[in-house]
DNA sequence: GTCTATACTTCGATAGAC
DNA sequence: GTCTATCGAAGTATAGAC
């Protein structure tokens, strides 16, 4: 079973601009257009280069579910530094992009080990990250986090977050700038805990 | 363009079963896999029924998602009828096949211009209907509906049902128990005011 | 309503020359 | 690192006989 084919860099520009394409191509068409022709063409490179960078598709589209998991960290750590962690939690997936292009990857991650391990890896990984953070915002604000734990609480707004952008990235807008404003009210509450310990402790100082 | 093939009756008993099959393959194995010889072979049938009961493929998959929307309404006018058409919205999506299921038809939705069609049209009208089913709970129950409309209340409780069942069903389990716990006492909450109105329904008559 | 036969396209993957 | 050449498998779709 042992292949005499060599392989490339992981360095190499070329096997990026292969991993660009084919997330872009995940997105606009959908997982079943990533065919290693429709690739290479829209990297403007020829069909074996693929095979060059990439054991086969899954490889590919491991190397693209990476991609977008750094990207998101990186995003998710900036957004996580600010004052709100919480409502970090909540903007990070609301762009329509995002939205199609978490969908797909459910999608095969429901069907494919290889990347359903990798998703759910990562997914964690997160999930443990906005938990760390929320549970301490949660403390702060003098929340009874056994009654509601931050991992609950990072749970459904994340659950929120991705449903909704999911439902207006569809089309189906019935309700959703009012469940938005429920939402934003509710991380409001939070905000305005905030200032009020802001206060107390300037007052202590 | 007019093809000279025929086209067998909605109602033949070969049709619907390659509509089942279909609907299969697609929650076991992705709509990538739904090909007119993988549904065929998983009918028991030739290929070319397909297109003798079909225009094309995706004619096929618009029936899987009549017929799916058909079956999801069914079980829900039964749930509604139920005394809590909220719990109804947040049961609905809460089984691990209708979850992959859902994903799927999302990602394809997403890229096939007949298929978002469908499925937009579809849920807009479930959503309407649990919209008229909640209002009229919301203000049995007291709640200021201007706060609060309806419309946020199903769009926040079917995105938390669906996004909840996706992370459940892949294996992201991190803070789902008690997501559910929160959620649940969220419903009773409603449940216990429809015990007080229900008492003192029976102490006035 | 179901079959045989067929045409054409696209796909994944590999070997080996340059 | 990139190219030519090539396989076999699987996909969509149609025409026409039974």
């Amino acid at each position: 079973m042992n292949t005499k084919r060599r392989m490339g860099a992981e360095t190499a520009k070329n096997r990026g601009l292969l991993i660009e394409a084919a997330a872009k191509l995940m997105v606009d068409e959908g997982y079943a257009a990533v065919s290693a022709r429709k690739v290479a063409e829209k990297a403007g490179l020829k069909v074996q280069l693929v095979y060059y960078y990439f054991k086969d598709m899954d490889d590919l589209i491991l190397a693209v579910v990476k991609r977008n998991s750094s990207k998101r960290l990186k995003k998710f750590v900036r957004l996580l530094a600010g004052p709100d962690p919480l409502r970090a939690v909540w903007i990070m997936n609301r762009d329509g992009t995002s939205a199609i292009s978490t969908t797909e990857l459910l999608a095969l991650a429901n069907h494919r080990e290889a990347i359903r391990t990798e998703v759910v890896k990562t997914a964690k990984e997160f999930r443990q990250l906005q938990i760390e953070a929320v549970e301490q915002l949660l403390v702060e604000r003098g929340v009874d986090t056994s009654e509601v734990p931050a991992a609950a609480v990072v749970t459904i707004v994340s659950a929120l977050s991705r449903a909704m952008a999911q439902d207006c990235a569809l089309g189906v807008d019935e309700g959703y700038e009012q469940a938005v404003a429920v939402v934003e009210r509710g991380l409001e509450w939070l905000g305005k805990q905030e200032k009020i310990s802001a206060e107390s402790a300037a007052t202590a100082s």
